[in-house]
DNA sequence: TTATTAAATAATAATGTTTATAATCAGTAT
DNA sequence: ATACTGATTATAAACATTATTATTTAATAA
């Protein structure tokens, strides 16, 4: 079966006048079918048999492009590089401090602290981010650092 | 009037081998005095006048003491540098897209939210952060960018 | 007070991610 | 065919942060 989202997303980017070019597919379909939140340089060596050639600006650039369309979000932690997450949809992540690990969870109603932050704070609030950190249960059973 | 807080992270310090410098002392002053959410960069730079020798390397290295030792907190977003916070008790912040700026606010009552993350994900779960992004009074009303 | 020692600093180089630049290339329209 | 627009590649540059190493210093005890 194949990946509605993706095919709706390269619908959305058709609409526009961006162009579809085989890299540009190439990194929009490894996000879409990926169900972890890669960095650019695991798109760019994930893609590397498939596109030889193709620079790691490519990657950035299209990352941009996609971000800037709604397509993909960008998740940024303390730690190196940025992760993509084709996920865009409200939801929450919870990350292992040992081996980084990303896992989506889904939590309602956090609607009354944009509110509460708006006025405490009188911005015009446009959304929120949350994380929970710990430990998996892979690193809290095993060694295996 | 004195900061009883950082007193308290002084003590806190003195307790351990970690050694006080002038350096040291001068850095956690200006976080513990300061109202806002330095970089390390604005730290260095608030700095250079009283130690016009002193390497930003002396920054990041007493930024990861005083983190280890838990007296302050490392905020990361998307766009370059790391800002430091002082203030380690709970709260959030509120971020402006467009200037920047950081306001912090108090919100009770995520545990349930980590909870629900420990039985969903397995995780054991130690401490989670949120941030709520928007407009600020200032870049709302004024065209001043 | 002086000596000792482990730790901190300064200066610098190195690392790693991301962005900017310029030349080339591909597709579309004229 | 030619010109135009935007995408890609290759490379350099920018930037924050970390590592390295020689030198200096704070804490401790003789």
């Amino acid at each position: 079966m194949e990946n509605t989202e993706l095919r709706e997303a390269l619908q959305s980017l058709k609409s526009t006048k961006v162009r579809m070019t085989p890299q540009r597919h190439a990194i929009l379909e490894f996000l879409f079918n990926c169900e972890s939140h890669p960095t650019a340089d695991d798109i760019y060596k994930s893609l590397e048999d498939q596109f030889p050639n193709m620079s790691v600006a490519t990657v950035y650039n299209n990352l941009r492009v996609f971000k800037e369309a709604g397509l993909v979000r960008e998740l940024t932690y303390g730690d190196s590089s940025s992760r993509f997450d084709s996920n865009t949809s409200d939801h929450y992540h919870v990350i292992c401090d040992e081996c980084g690990k990303i896992v989506d969870f889904h939590y309602p109603g956090l609607d009354e602290v944009e509110t509460l932050a708006e006025h405490v704070a009188g911005f015009k609030v446009r959304n929120h981010r949350m994380e929970v950190y710990g430990t998996c249960p892979d690193c809290r059973s095993g060694q295996q650092h």
